[in-house]
DNA sequence: GGTTGCATGTAAATGGTTACATGATTGT
DNA sequence: ACAATCATGTAACCATTTACATGCAACC
């Protein structure tokens, strides 16, 4: 599933500007499980307009550029329904955090420290941010799941962090009495 | 974080060949994490050994190609110490389920279905995995770490699946009655 | 007789990011 | 004064996957 396709997901839920989408995938529903750039959303939608999968109608404004409203066309709904039938694939992770995990021996015990604060910090900062978000996304049933889902992992997530890492942590300093 | 610095952590933990190296990504200490097929490894360990990060002694096979078994130099282990270092980027993830999940009003009740009972039983055969490998790794505490925290993410959100998925699917059948 | 495992590699295509270019407005 | 927000876009670069090429051995 590329970012054109995510493009199409998204103009489902209403029309929008490339700047708009942009910002679904920084702040927004989708900030939680994809990324995407600029540089690969305004070739997407030029393609997807070239293509007649979406249309755009120009707004003009004073000082800035022409603003881009970007809506589904009935061909491209058709298309973003064919597509999100396909099974998904695998979950697609690179955690450079676990490869800290794994090669923790290669770390001070300061730096390892830090490591899991921020890690676990990272995680209670999402969840308050989810938190928030519950209650803006009202009636939505899917992004209420998603949603909670977030939840359930940054919960398990934090808590598995903050219950263990005396795991990796006491080895570190323990390593000098168990070398000799 | 990139494959070549993947590649040298791993014959860290021990000399090791191209095609061992991949199987660490498919079956191995890696593979809940992070993916990486021959085509960038390969690739990654020549660059390597021009760089002088790692040695490469070729073991002649009668009807294979010869074996290059790689090891680390002590510039390649002080190059990945450093690397080690940079605290790490956020997790990369991108979740196919996850845009079905939000999309799921494009899917047949039956669809629906099929994804969720595919996706618990996914996260319940990780589990059993991550159990039979608990056993295999013994007294190293990062990778008793890394499986515990894989066991406990894959619990929550098998159980949060099962738990919730009825505010899904609910939806879905309803929707005659709350169209009407 | 077909698939899997062993073992290496390359070339083309993919799909993205990063950095640049432009520029007013609003908030700190 | 400086950063952030709004708003679009391109070009160079990057890492990686996919498909191909080779080929025997062991298992089912």
């Amino acid at each position: 599933m590329d970012i054109r396709t995510l493009c199409l997901g998204v103009l489902t839920l209403g029309d929008a500007t490339g700047y708009e989408i942009k910002k679904m995938f920084e702040d927004g529903m989708f900030s939680h499980f994809y990324e995407a750039s600029f540089g690969s959303i305004y070739p997407a939608l030029n393609r997807l307009t070239e293509e007649g999968l979406v249309e755009c109608t120009q707004q003009a404004q004073e000082k800035r550029p022409d603003k881009k409203i970007y809506s589904l066309t009935s061909t491209g709904r058709s298309v973003f329904a064919a597509e999100i039938t396909i099974p998904p694939g695998r979950d697609k992770l690179r955690s450079e955090f676990l490869v800290n995990v794994i090669f923790s021996e290669f770390l001070a015990p300061n730096q390892l420290r830090q490591v899991l604060d921020e890690r676990i910090r990272f995680h209670h900062q999402q969840l308050d941010e989810m938190n928030k978000k519950a209650d803006t996304c009202g009636a939505n049933p899917a992004r209420q799941f998603t949603l909670g889902y977030g939840l359930a992992l940054h919960k398990a997530a934090a808590e598995y962090l903050t219950q263990n890492r005396d795991l990796l942590e006491d080895t570190s300093d323990t390593s000098n009495e168990a070398a000799e």
